[in-house]
Order: structure tokens, then C-alpha cells, then sequence
DNA sequence: GAAAATTTCGCAAACGATTGCGGAAATAAT
DNA sequence: ATTATTTCCGCAATCGTTTGCGAAATTTTC
């Protein structure tokens, strides 16, 4: 039961291996009653072609390599999904490394993508990530690369992103239309990047509305949500509603709600940044606005064909969000 | 800036490919000013070993297939996650395929890590796979696979488990030590192992406790998990404690209890089976039994490095279970 | 019936790395 | 000085597949 090869099939017809290579390929040198035979051995053979040899032969592997910081969250999945369907329709697999959030890390993980010579690597970059030469090097080595959500600042790489100002605007305004005048706003971890878009987009919007009340907060996990929503409701002052940029703070944030019994939308109003996974979850469903993974991923999985035919000038792309409605407003 | 290789470097030095190759590889045969002098030139010109050779050379990718139903599900991401972790550390890449739960594309999917040659397969079974041959090939490959949360019943596979029973024997303990009287247990979809598993033992539990009033529903989706819940309290009779089978079943029943503004623990009790995630990420926090698919993944990986090492003899193992006590009961 | 065209196939090199074997050069032993 | 050892390195085959080129074998053409 080895692996049958066109070595095999070659020796059992007699017949040489470049003539069971060009049969099993419909070639036109070889003629019908040969190609037959062979076809028909390789089948009762179960003869499959040995991916190595026609990588190296062809010196292009068909896989991707996706790097994400971790695989246990709900909105990279997503994305991983997209890109995985879209894939295998292309004939393209995946090769998924972690980073856990780790510059050093993300190195190595490079190095083994080069060393697999993957067709294109998917990255997302961690918070920490400053050196940019080791992603420079992948490209020196013909590897493109298609940055997705968190991206370098650099202009030379491609970048597919969500429209983070867009999203962030989009809950400021759905809150200002509601009538919302105490708005407790909490935003991640306030040097990344994705925070300084969002933050910077809401409270742009936010400034056009004098008489609104709006306290910032930060929380670097869905605990410190708990925390800072439990600090801002008092029973004198309670905000008329909370935005969670994120998930993470999103189920903090739920979590102080059910712990002092306040009611959606009664009580307070809740409007968040999601996936959609979590906002569904709750009673009433949060209202939010989607930054959706699985769209991210179609739209990178295109811009790396769109590489893969040799189009590799750098681009940055956006998806655009979208409003979906709860009962938590 | 072409990627280098053996043949260039041996151009480079006047040597052979070969001396090349041993000098690298830090060969007793070669000389110390040659092994100098090749390793310089293979640091300066940033040499990497091209995976697809080696592999080729010695039939050995050092890549584990992993199939699951999808990606994007708590249990399957830790999964992942620990895998990965431990794959990285033996030189190992994972190509993950998903199956979306259709026996078709699990065929596609073993051709594909056939090809490919993979080392080993992790595979979750679909609910629908009954036909085992497509399996039996792969070990005929000599390609080994460990079976793991949803696996076969033949015996001939090598198969990593949670303590299904276990668990569910604990849930049931649980409820009667805390003397509830009226219980609704939610269960899955029933013709999956997985469900037969977990209720007959929990029934298998509850028969000894006469004076139990046990409801048993099954729920297909988070949705009618919701509708079921909803069903079962009236204002005359309302269950003292829900049992759910899996995550889907909690979001589902707790989405009713928020909606019928029940507080836990004091209006009804509520225990899960589950990997961990949801259940803290409401208040109180659940009480549930884990079922981790991270302890799975670590043992799933120990049994295929077992594999590696030669010792394919078909193997059932099971994860026990933890008690994890949270406020909801 | 000879030349030309066509059909059909095999040789050999290539992709990049590894390794058994043998051989030249340098050193040691006699 | 001659033989025996080491030391150090290259040749060539191999993994499995692909492909340009050339060459039989066959058919067509005049």
C-alpha cells in the first residue's frame, strides 16, 4: 500500500515516466489507448501526484501562511474562516501560526513561512511590533504580504483594514440621533493604534455636541470594563448609555448591567464595535455596529490573488460597517 | 535578492554542493576553516533550507493536518491553540482544513493532506460521516490519525475524548447536592454520541433520585434552546435549576433568563457543560463542568507524537472532567 | 515509392537537499 | 622511503514530478 508514483505506473505498463506524466495531464502527444491505461492503473493505483515534487518542481507551494496574534477569538476566526473557503476553491491551503502577541515570535514564524516558501503570507500584527525589516525581508524573497486589521504604519506593504473611523463615527451618531446626552465611552488599550482611530473619530463627532456629557474611559480587559462601568454608575448619576469599542469590553461592560439589575434600554443604553458574535448572546440583543472579520477575509484573500498575478503595488483598503440594530438602544 | 541555496553557495566557495551541505550541518568529515567559511557566507547571504527538498528528500513533511467542523466555535480555537503550542516546539506546522460538517468535504480534505503528505491527522468527525474507508486509507498511507471530541465508534482508530460521562455525572451530583427538586435539562441534537453520551448518563444519575422532577429537552440551535427555556417557565411551575448540555445551549437558555428578568441563583439555578468562555462572561458566572478542548489538544498531541515514534497500536483516551463553581447555583 | 508531415513517445535535465561511497591529499606509522 | 591511517572533500544517485527537445514510427502527399 506505498504511495504509488509515476515511477510505479510507468514500470507496471511499461512505458516511461514522462509519458504517464503527460497522459494523466491530457496531453496531446500521447494518444488516446495509452492515456486510457494509464488513467485507468492510476485510479485501481489511487495514484496521487506528490505535492513536494511539484512544489519544488514548480517552486510555488499552494499555501498561505495567516499569522495571527491568537486563534482563540472570535473575530480572527471569522477571517481565518473567509479566507480558508476561499482558498480551497483556489486550490490554496492554509498554514495558521500564533504570534501570542510576540514580535520574536512573529519572527520566527516568518522564517518558518520562508522556509515552507509559502505563496503569500495573511499577518496581523502584535501591539509591540516596531521592526518592520524581517516582514521587508518576505518580500525581497518574492513572498507578498497582506496586512489585515492591525497594520504597520508603513506605506510600502499592503494593508486591508477595517474602516475604523467610519465604525466609530457611525455608533457616535446612532447615540446623538437616540438622544443620548451622558455617554460612557470605553475604549482598549490607549496606544494602540486602533484605539487612537476609533477614539479619535468618536470624539471628533462627539465635539459637535456641546451639551452631551461624554467620559472617556480605558479598560485593557473585559475586568477593567467591569470595573470602570461599576465606577460610573452611582446612584445619582447614571450615563443614559455606554459604547464598548470592542467585544472584550462589551461582555465587561453586560456583566456590570446584570450585576446591578439595570434593564436594556430602560435603565442605560448599550451600543458596541462586534463581530456580531457576542451582541446576539444577550437579551435584548446589543445594538452594534459590525466590524466583521469574515468580510476582512474576503476582502485580503482577493488582494493577495490580485498579488499572486503580480499586481503587488502597495494598497490599502478599507471595509466599510455596518449598522445592525438591538434592542439595548 | 533570489532565495540562496546550496548549489549557490558552493559556486560562491569553488566547493561542492555537498560539502556544503555536511559543513552546515556541522559534519565531522569537513574541515574547520571550510565549515567557517561556509556558515559566514550562508549567514551573510541569509541562507534557508528549502522545506519542499528536505521533505521531499526525506518524506517527511513535519506538518499536521487538523480537521474540525469549523473554526470558528470556543472549543475547537483552544483546541487549536494547544496544539499549535506543541507542534511549534517538535517543529511542526499545522494545515487546517475545515469540514464544515459535511462528510464530502472531509473526503476532499483527507485528499488534500494526502497529497500533501502530511505527517499525521487530527480529525473531528461530522455528525453525518459514517463511511469510515476514506479514514481507513489514510492509515494505509502510513499516515496516522487521532480521532478526537467527535470520533468514530470503530475501534481500529486511535481516539482522544472528553469524559462525557463523567461530566454529566458530575452535573448531575451537583444539582441533587444542591437539593434541587425540578429540573429542566437542555440537550443537543439527538442523534448525535455526543448527546447519547451525556444523557444517558445524566438520566443514567437522576433515576436514582425518585423524587427528581426531570424534564429532558432536546435543542437543535441556540435559538430554540431560548424558545425550549421559555416554554418550560410558567408562572405556576418554574424548573429550580436548567441543565445545558454545550455553550450553544447556555447562550440559548440565558438569553430567556434575561429576558424573563429571572435572577440566578435565587429564581432558578443554572449549570453547564462547557469549555469555560461563556460562562464567565455573565453575572453571576456560571456554574459548569469543564470540558476543555485545550487539555484536549495537549493529549490529542502527546498520542500523535506516540504515533510518530512508531506506536500506531489504536488507543481510547478521555479527559476528565473539573468542577468549576461559579454563582448561578 | 520517396519525401514530407504528423503522431507518439523517451531521454535527460531540472527543482534543492541529502548521503553512501570512493578517492586524493596530508599525516602518521613502520 | 614505503605503507598504513586519517582528514577532507567530490561524484553521483535519490526523492517525484515536469518539460524541452529529439527521434522513431506512422501516415500523408505528390
Amino acid at each position: 500500500m506505498a504511495n504509488t508514483t509515476l515511477k510505479k505506473i510507468a514500470q507496471v505498463l511499461d512505458i516511461s515516466i514522462s509519458t504517464v506524466s503527460r497522459a494523466l495531464k491530457n496531453h496531446p502527444d500521447i494518444s488516446i489507448s495509452t492515456k486510457q491505461k494509464v488513467m485507468e492503473l492510476a485510479q485501481t493505483l489511487e495514484y496521487e501526484p506528490n505535492a513536494m515534487a511539484v512544489n519544488l518542481r514548480s517552486k510555488n507551494t499552494k499555501v498561505f501562511g495567516v499569522m495571527i496574534p491568537s486563534i482563540i477569538n472570535n473575530f480572527y476566526d471569522s477571517f481565518i474562516s473567509a479566507v480558508e473557503e476561499d482558498a480551497k476553491k483556489s486550490g490554496y491551503s492554509l498554514m495558521i501560526l500564533q504570534s501570542g502577541d510576540n514580535p520574536e515570535v512573529e519572527v520566527e514564524n516568518l522564517k518558518i513561512y520562508r522556509q515552507n516558501r509559502v505563496s503569500g503570507v495573511f499577518a496581523c500584527i502584535s501591539q509591540e511590533t516596531t521592526n518592520m525589516i524581517p516582514f521587508q525581508k518576505m518580500k525581497e524573497a518574492d513572498i507578498p504580504i497582506v496586512f489585515f486589521d492591525k497594520v504597520p504604519e508603513d506605506d510600502s506593504f499592503n494593508k486591508i483594514c477595517l474602516a475604523d473611523k467610519d465604525a466609530a463615527v457611525l455608533a457616535a451618531e446612532t447615540l446623538i440621533d437616540k438622544g443620548k446626552k451622558n455617554i460612557l465611552a470605553i475604549f482598549g488599550n490607549d496606544h494602540l493604534s486602533i484605539t487612537k482611530r476609533r477614539l479619535t473619530a468618536f470624539c471628533g463627532y462627539m465635539q459637535q455636541y456641546k451639551k452631551v456629557n461624554l467620559i472617556i474611559e480605558y479598560a485593557n480587559s473585559s475586568l477593567q470594563a467591569e470595573e470602570k462601568t461599576e465606577h460610573y454608575f452611582q446612584p445619582k448619576q447614571k450615563p443614559d448609555a455606554i459604547f464598548c469599542m470592542s467585544d472584550e469590553i462589551l461582555t465587561g461592560v453586560m456583566k456590570t448591567i446584570q450585576k446591578m439589575k439595570l434593564q436594556l434600554p430602560e435603565d442605560t443604553g448599550v451600543i458596541a464595535l462586534s463581530d456580531g458574535l457576542f451582541p446576539k448572546i444577550y437579551y435584548p440583543e446589543i445594538t452594534y455596529i459590525e466590524t466583521s472579520g469574515y468580510k476582512l477575509g474576503k476582502l485580503a484573500f482577493e488582494r493577495m490573488m490580485e498579488c499572486m498575478m503580480g499586481n503587488t503595488e502597495p494598497k490599502e483598503m478599507f471595509i466599510t460597517s455596518r449598522f445592525v440594530p438591538g434592542g439595548s438602544l
